[in-house]
DNA sequence: GTCTATACTGAGATAGAC
DNA sequence: GTCTATCTCAGTATAGAC
């Protein structure tokens, strides 16, 4: 089963990399001593940096895309969608606290570099915002549920960023705990309407 | 008025760009471009780019001191300084909106740095965190202060966030009323007690 | 497919003239 | 104080042997 090529290592590498050092401070040499190939290998399956940039958005993107998929089937209720990943913070949290968000910085550190690659990185936000709105209409939220798509997403993004600045993962718990308690009203509301 | 050093001019530079372009994107060059002065005449006035970037974080912390103070002397009640704070981000909105939150992206970039001024930078959050937790503890939250303060800050930092890779205005409107809407409860049990 | 050797560039930093 | 000239190093990228 392992047969992965030369290039998916150099993938998952800087994959890892450009999460826990950023994009722009990920070297080739980093990349090289993680996946224990030459420098000069790097050119024979990619063109230049960028194009390794864009095969990690791309595979995170699809990633991303498996475990929204796996949400949609385990949660019998839109609600418990909405909590899947309200929790992705907890089972993250270590994580989290020490490199932040994937999605976010990696998407704030395109916007600083004005990096070309900044739209399909944003991507990522857009499958989780566009999922989201789906299980608030769901909810019954036709009217607001982009809006209340937008505020989860923006408050888990806030709590990744504090937890990370400040190394606190007690911060994270309690965050959840809140956002649970926020959703617990509109779950409420849909469920007498059936 | 305008007596300005050379070197004021270099931390002001530094300050847009570290905001605008990232620290590390930011080269020598750029700064000396925009303060019209060579290369080789950084060195007179700092020792390294390090040195620049704890005086860039120096002035801002000071900045924020002032606007802190401010606010307290402004506002009359502890939620109308909350809200002050609340509103840097309709203040701010077509910035944030295109380079995020200049505190929260710094502190982002230099734990991806692991940057020996992490500690320093983070200092920026600590200042608004206290004086949060010191506006909440007024409003007679003292068991909560520090949790309600996070929280806030939390999501502002969301805000920003979002509104930076989305490119919207109208979202930090949204959540700006959203936060002010949730403030009000606690203002208004602080205002039964008077 | 992978390597070594190397070109080229731009970065931070230094020396010394003015 | 400010400049020019230069150093050193690390980065991306290329060429060509194996």
């Amino acid at each position: 089963m392992s047969n992965k090529t030369t290039r998916d290592h150099i993938v998952e590498a800087a994959d890892q990399l450009f999460y826990r050092q950023g994009f722009e401070h990920t070297s080739f040499s980093k990349i090289a001593d993680a996946v224990q190939i030459s420098r000069g290998n790097f050119y024979y399956h990619f063109k230049s940096k960028d194009e390794i940039l864009d095969a990690v958005i791309n595979v995170r993107l699809a990633n991303t895309q498996k475990i929204l998929e796996k949400w949609e089937i385990e949660g019998q209720q839109p609600a418990d969608r909405i909590r899947s990943f309200i929790h992705i913070l907890i089972g993250n949290r270590v994580k989290i606290k020490r490199h932040g968000c994937p999605v976010g910085t990696l998407c704030t550190e395109l916007a600083k570099l004005n990096h070309a690659s900044q739209a399909e990185a944003n991507k990522l936000f857009t499958l989780f915002r566009t999922w989201l709105r789906r299980q608030f209409t769901l909810l019954g939220r036709k009217a607001d549920a982009d809006e209340l798509a937008m505020h989860i997403l923006a408050r888990s993004q806030g709590v990744a960023t504090l937890a990370n600045a400040f190394h606190d993962e007690k911060f994270i718990k309690q965050e959840v705990k809140r956002m649970c308690d926020w959703l617990r009203p509109y779950e409420e509301s849909a469920t007498r309407k059936v």
